[in-house]
DNA sequence: GGCGCGCTTGCAAACGATTACATATTGCAA
DNA sequence: TTGCAATATGTAATCGTTTGCAAGCGCGCC
């Protein structure tokens, strides 16, 4: 059972030409004569044999890999994402590499901490709250490396990056409740200092205000994008003396743990109260009531990130310096969360 | 800017000492002069040394990752055990990869394909449907490589495995329908030729056989643990003369499908029919209904494979031949959608 | 016939770490 | 004093590729 797996020497011995040849046979073939590459071919069928990426990483200088970096891996929304990126890189000779930046919240966490101990030759970031210390291309063991953010992002750098339109989504779900008739609208955003939280909640701000809403500051209620948080502000409307009539969440799992509270509170959704979220997770659909809600295409996102990592680390030239955001468009859909205000 | 990284060669020199003891200061401490390790450590901060992973995984003959094999990475069903399995690879000098076999549906999947031009030690599989034409143990360019399985399994290997107690869920369902009065119970199975669909119907059928619950053919419903498939379900319940009068179906999905379209045709949970599902997905606390479910602990799943495959790299006679098979227990949690028959 | 050019190919030096083996040093017992 | 074991360190080979350089070869042109 002495196996030993082929290596371009026994490769190179079957074919009978040396490891050069081996190696642009099946890097560069079109600077290898016709029958050489051929015969490199058949020993390399016959030999079983497969290139080692360690050793050609070593002699590259690279890594061979890129990076994900998701703020919470138990995370459904991230999934979509991840799925995206994972397409696109099949097939190239990249690997994909995850990382939950959750396991180590304490620390001070860096871009750099990932890029020093980790073995990629670049990273996309989709947490947004994660430090940023150097440039947008920065060192790692194996020569340069670039970084790019997708869904979220940092705004004090110019890393390259791809997002949803959120705030013509906030836009959106506020126009589309005020064409229903309402006009005492909430919002529940996402967590302080988030990116997202900002953008929607900007795009709400602006719509209700062209609109000539009126504004209520409580009527801006803080979330965190979970289902808790949003179960937590639906006793926040509750109690509200001034009730709105309609809220638009910054995220479906926020518009679930309100609705699913409002409902043991005996308020009706969307017959007292109109409800939109944004995402548009697969459950929205099956949700009761189906929820009205802002799609992001998680997919495309992360394809497009894919797509923007693999420009960067083609010609690493690419997009340093001008400021790089692929905004992806977001769609309002319709469902059963939301009607015309009763009283 | 000429910003070469630091190899080991500059930290001994800088240490003054040579590249053997640098490594054996950083692998293998216990075998160098206290001072000399020291001063190998100040050599360390000094030049901002990282080791070179690719250098490292060629001369040790490994790879230095492990390979999570996902059979649909945009279900977030898969999302915690991810997380967990993650957890416990962070602060090992393993890296963990991700791929979705969803990528190459048509292809003969074999699991070697992805060990072969893969660049693994070890691989974690969560699907059940892939092809394993070797041993349990198999090999890659680097060695020895150990595949086991988790959540989803194989029937004819021998291969190591981490699951849920499938049946003991099914059983588990039953009996709660049965103790609140239930005798007509459907079971909205997984996909055909599924381990999961055949371990829970089974723990379905012995628990009605053993409670003497009548039985009849078409209330074992095919489904694949999609919304989409418990909404179809829905529509052959709500056709069927002799309706049951609860459902258990063989995911959360499933049920929440199935609760929404009977609740489109005016038919109430728990009222009329009451449902269990299957995982306990975060959602399901704040479904309307409040679903009632079997508990999977899938990050503890998760984390269970993550060792379980250490394990086996670290000594690699670990398990072989017998029969291993780690069982997680499941709870029966119970909510809201569940509730005594009203005839 | 000699020269230069283009096309293929081989030689051999890297890439950066680990580790078997050899060597140096020290302590201690005979 | 000598010898031996234990401890600490250095030397150098090695892992499997890639790639700069040089060389061989055939061919056309002056």
């Amino acid at each position: 059972m002495n196996q030993r797996v082929a290596n371009i020497r026994d490769v190179a011995r079957a074919a009978g030409v040396s490891t050069a040849t081996v190696s642009r046979a099946l890097s560069t073939p079109d600077v290898v004569a016709k029958d050489t590459r051929q015969a490199v071919l058949d020993a390399v069928e016959a030999t079983g044999y497969r290139v080692n990426q360690a050793a050609r990483n070593l002699r590259r200088q690279r890594a061979g890999a890129i990076l994900i970096l998701v703020p919470n891996l138990g995370n459904p929304f991230f999934s979509q994402i991840l799925a995206g990126i994972d397409a696109r890189f099949a097939g190239t000779d990249y690997s994909v590499l995850i990382a939950d930046t959750a396991n180590d919240r304490s620390e001070n966490r860096d871009v750099n901490r990932y890029l020093e101990d980790s073995r990629v030759d670049g990273m996309i970031v989709l947490d947004g709250g994660i430090q940023i210390s150097n440039s947008e291309v920065l060192k790692t063991d194996t020569g340069q490396s670039s970084v790019i953010f997708a869904c979220e992002w940092v705004n004090n750098t110019t890393c390259p990056s791809v997002r949803s339109d959120n705030a013509k989504g906030g836009r959106l779900a506020i126009r589309h409740l005020y064409d229903l008739g309402h006009k005492k609208i909430a919002h529940i955003t996402g967590p302080k200092g988030n990116v997202l939280t900002r953008a929607r909640r900007e795009g709400v701000l602006a719509e209700r205000a062209r609109l000539g809403l009126p504004m209520r500051d409580d009527w801006i209620i803080r979330g965190d994008f979970t289902l808790q948080s949003g179960y937590e502000a639906a006793d926040r409307i509750i109690a509200m003396k001034d009730r709105p009539t309609a809220v638009f969440c910054a995220s479906d799992q926020v518009a679930f743990g309100l609705i699913s509270r409002l409902f043991d509170a005996g308020i009706q959704v969307p017959h007292e109260i109109s409800v939109v979220g944004f995402d548009d997770i697969e459950q929205s659909e099956f949700y009761i009531p189906r929820l009205t809600t802002i799609r992001q295409n998680r997919q495309l996102l992360g394809r497009s990130a894919a797509d923007l990592i693999l420009n960067c680390l083609d010609n690493p030239d690419f997009a340093v310096g001008e400021e790089h955001v692929h905004l992806i468009d977001v769609e309002l859909v319709i469902r059963e969360s939301t009607a015309p205000p009763s009283s």
